[in-house]
RNA sequence: GGACCUGUAGCCUAGCCUGGAUAAGGCGACAGCCUUCUAAGCUGUAAAUCCGGGGUUCGAAUCCCCGCAGGUCCA
């Protein structure tokens, strides 16, 4: 809710007798600052009034005076632009931002969050597609902490499938370490391919893990630890760390699959399919499949994932609030899940959806080998922030702060689309350091770190904002005080990207600023007001950057 | 065959939920701007059948219907 919003459609319901909310709904920004800061279009009244727009926007604006928070309102054409007193906007919203610093824009919400997102298998060096999972979740972790809940990232380890079988059994008896597992992966995968009889020995394993086989648990262990170690390592260095990781097979073992399946027996549900598995009827849930089903074990006897998901799900589920990102491969999944669920009485977690990363070569897949792999993406990422460090005269080159701008445009590039759509990943995009990027944001930030500590820390005496004067100082400061309502919304729908293209053009209104307003200057009161007012920039841009999981570096 | 998502200048995207003024950025192209707070920047120019067709509405990129194309799923 912003509060500039508010007033006027307060003004205009107090005025025309339209609720508040409706008023609300219609206002609407001016194409150009020139007209206006707020408008509010006459349509909607015309008919109630039995008058033209334009003539209802004329008397509107007779009966409207100027108050304390707008200099004044005019009628152009049907609309109703509201100007507002930009000196007291200016001094609302800077005030807010220096008193509440990191806060500024937190709900300050109260309460628990589990956000399980990533959650690939343990088998290889993870690609750029996977990290899109990885980006995504981080964000929404960070968004939430952000307004104050208490957030527990998880990463559920698949370490008991048919995939990790097949690794089990292609790493037997060889010394094979992390970053040979990928090779290892598409090879024992080909050979599959080639020979399908494979497959038996990769169940007969499994049945034999199910079972409670000593060694072979050990086995599993050893293969899953390595990856599960490579893959979070890599991501670590990235900034994206994990609460929890929950393990499959304690499901398993735990019996709490098996007590899932008993529940959902008693349900009168599951019954036996043609190929000896058991399988959960969901007919009535409008699945769009053509049997609706989740089918729970094998033959043998042997779990499948839905049923491990679901012991997963279940006990996630107990302790609250549950958020998972999922690829949009998994969509009609997790509408089985989430009918399962219900059948046990429970709410479906909110499931945030993402589409794939295409390569112009065609669809990555880490089986084929046809991959960008994460760790490629973020060496070359950090390759190119050295070149470009070590090309500049005001950085000094740290590995911390190739770091920070490297994997800054990786993260940038990645969560500033919209996660519904594909992306095809190509290298000149990816490594932009320029217009749309992290850097670019990271420039700005710098550049007002910069002049914050030429001016020196002396922010004394008032502030008189009415020096702010110039057209984008105002809308430097509308941006500012959009922030909350973005931050709000990204929270909301957790869509991170709106934090992305947020801090974006709050960079972009900077930098105008930048070159048309000099901050340090002789007239000491001007300097001083739009000293206040780009240290509430820097302050919004760090916590946006922050937010996407992005440092904000002060000088590069 | 069915379901979901996507389609916006040469290329990449925002806007779509919540309809409103000349459709907004970036890359690339072209023309400019560094003795003044960091040129990873700024200013300007050219460039768009908002996939196509219907409909609803005073008004549609936005809502509805029918197509087309791409992605995903229907063990």
């Amino acid at each position: 809710m912003n509060v500039f919003r508010d007033a006027v459609a307060k003004l205009i319901s107090d005025e025309t007798g339209i609720p508040r909310e409706e008023a609300e709904r219609h206002i609407s920004i001016p194409p150009s600052q020139d007209l206006g800061d707020f408008a509010f279009p006459c349509f909607s009244l015309s008919k109630k009034l039995r008058m033209a727009p334009d003539r209802i926007a004329v008397d509107l604006k007779s009966k409207i005076s100027p108050g304390r928070f707008f200099e004044k309102v005019e009628a152009h054409g049907p609309y109703l632009n509201f100007f507002m007193n930009r000196a007291w906007m200016a001094g609302k919203v800077v005030d807010a931002v220096m008193v509440e610093g990191k806060d500024y824009g937190s709900l300050k919400s109260k309460g628990t969050v589990l956000v399980e997102h990533t959650s690939i298998n343990p088998n290889a060096s993870p690609h750029v597609g996977r990290a899109r999972n990885s980006i995504i979740g981080d964000s929404i972790v960070r968004l939430l902490r952000f307004h104050g809940y208490k957030v527990d990232a998880h990463f559920f380890v698949n370490d008991i499938g048919k995939q990790i079988a097949l690794l089990v059994l292609g790493c037997r008896g060889r010394k094979l370490a992390f970053k040979d597992m990928l090779s290892e992966y598409i090879r024992i995968n080909s050979e599959l391919e080639a020979d399908p009889g494979i497959e038996r020995d990769v169940f007969a394993l499994l049945k034999k893990l199910e079972d409670g086989d000593k060694e072979v648990r050990k086995e599993f262990r050893q293969v899953v630890e390595m990856c599960v170690k490579g893959q979070s390592g890599i991501l670590y260095e990235l900034g994206i760390r994990f609460d929890c990781f929950d393990y499959e097979s304690d499901y398993l073992f735990s019996r709490k699959t098996g007590e899932v399946l008993g529940r959902l027996e008693s349900s009168g549900k599951v019954f036996v399919d043609a190929e000896g598995r058991k399988v959960l009827n969901l007919e009535g849930f409008n699945l769009d499949m053509k049997s609706p089903v989740l089918v729970l074990t094998r033959a043998d006897g042997t779990s499948l994932y839905g049923l491990r998901d679901l012991a997963y799900t279940v006990d996630k589920l107990s302790k609250g609030r549950n958020i998972v990102v999922l690829g949009e491969d998994h969509k009609l999944y997790f509408r089985q899940l989430s009918a399962a669920l219900s059948l046990l009485g429970f709410p479906a977690p909110e499931a945030v959806h993402y589409s794939f990363v295409l390569l112009a070569s065609g669809k990555m897949s880490t089986r084929s080998g046809n991959v960008v792999l994460l760790e490629d993406f973020m060496s070359q990422a950090l390759e190119k922030a050295e070149a470009e460090i070590r090309g500049r005269k005001k950085a000094r080159f740290s590995k911390q702060l190739a770091r920070s701008i490297g994997y800054g445009a990786l993260k940038y590039h990645i969560i500033k689309v919209s996660p519904e759509k594909n992306v095809t990943f190509d290298w000149d995009h990816a490594l932009s350091f320029e217009g749309e990027s992290a850097p670019y944001i990271q420039y700005a930030h710098a550049r007002i770190a910069g002049i914050i500590s030429k001016a020196g820390h002396s922010k004394k005496g008032k502030v008189d904002y009415s020096l702010l004067k110039t057209s984008v100082e105002h809308e430097l400061v509308k941006l500012l005080a959009d922030f909350p309502d973005v931050a709000e919304k990204a929270a909301l729908q957790l869509r991170p990207h709106l934090i992305a293209n947020y801090a974006q053009s709050l960079a972009d209104c900077f930098n105008r600023f930048y070159h048309e307003c000099p901050v340090i200057s002789d007239d000491h009161d001007l300097s001083t007001a739009r000293l206040v007012l780009v240290s509430a920039a820097r302050q919004v841009l760090e916590t946006s950057l922050n937010l996407l999981g992005i440092e904000a570096v002060r000088k590069m």
